[in-house]
DNA sequence: TTAGTATTTAAGACATCACTTAATCTCTTA
DNA sequence: TAAGAGATTAAGTGATGTCTTAAATACTAA
């Protein structure tokens, strides 16, 4: 939760994340993507997979990262019941996705 | 955005807003449930002010502090659907507790 | 094995954050 | 008006975060 919320106060660690919406990236792949250095991008990842929001990979001389995004939306949707427990939860587009889907 | 999420990654100003979700709290009343001094509870409400997550209300010599729900719900889920757009949006508990409300 | 690429680790500089105490401001009430 | 309480502002200090460059590690391929 610490780790978490931690995790996303920093937009680049945002946008590392915005990326990996989108597909799987490697290390360098997101470091391009930036104009910092290529260990300060790495230490963002280092933070990121600490808080279980991205899982990394090696395959060969590359290091995979991939969007974990089941500890994202549980954290904070779980946060949002904590604090606004009577808050409406989503705007209507997103409900309107979610009919879509079996409710289970 | 950003200040939301900076306001969130401290532990202190998450426990006041939890504080807040129960009731209104003057100032004094929410730095006497901390150890650290008041001033530096009162720069905490400044941040969660700035961040558009409290409103306060000046009344005699007291500060209330209110819960603003909806820009932290609103800011969360939008902020999973943009990251997560197909993931499960909310637990099942919660899901409950929408289809009682009115659906607009 | 050697050279080259991808990535991380290490060390240190600089900025920002969070706290403290002291001072200030506002309001109440004797 | 003066004293006192509630709250914030100001100023300074120590801790933490984020960046840099340099070095180390791991893998690939000539």
């Amino acid at each position: 939760m610490q780790r978490v919320f931690e995790a996303l106060s920093s937009p680049i660690r945002r946008k590392i994340l915005a990326y990996l919406a989108h597909t799987d990236l490697t290390a360098g792949e997101i470091a391009a993507r930036f104009e910092i250095s290529k260990p300060a991008v790495s230490q963002h990842l280092t933070v990121l997979e600490n808080a279980g929001l991205v899982t990394s990979e090696k395959k060969g001389q590359y290091v995979h990262y991939s969007l974990a995004p089941e500890n994202l939306t549980n954290t904070l949707n779980s946060y949002v019941q904590e604090v606004c427990p009577v808050a409406k939860p989503l705007k209507n587009e997103s409900a309107a996705i979610r009919r879509k889907r079996a409710p289970d």
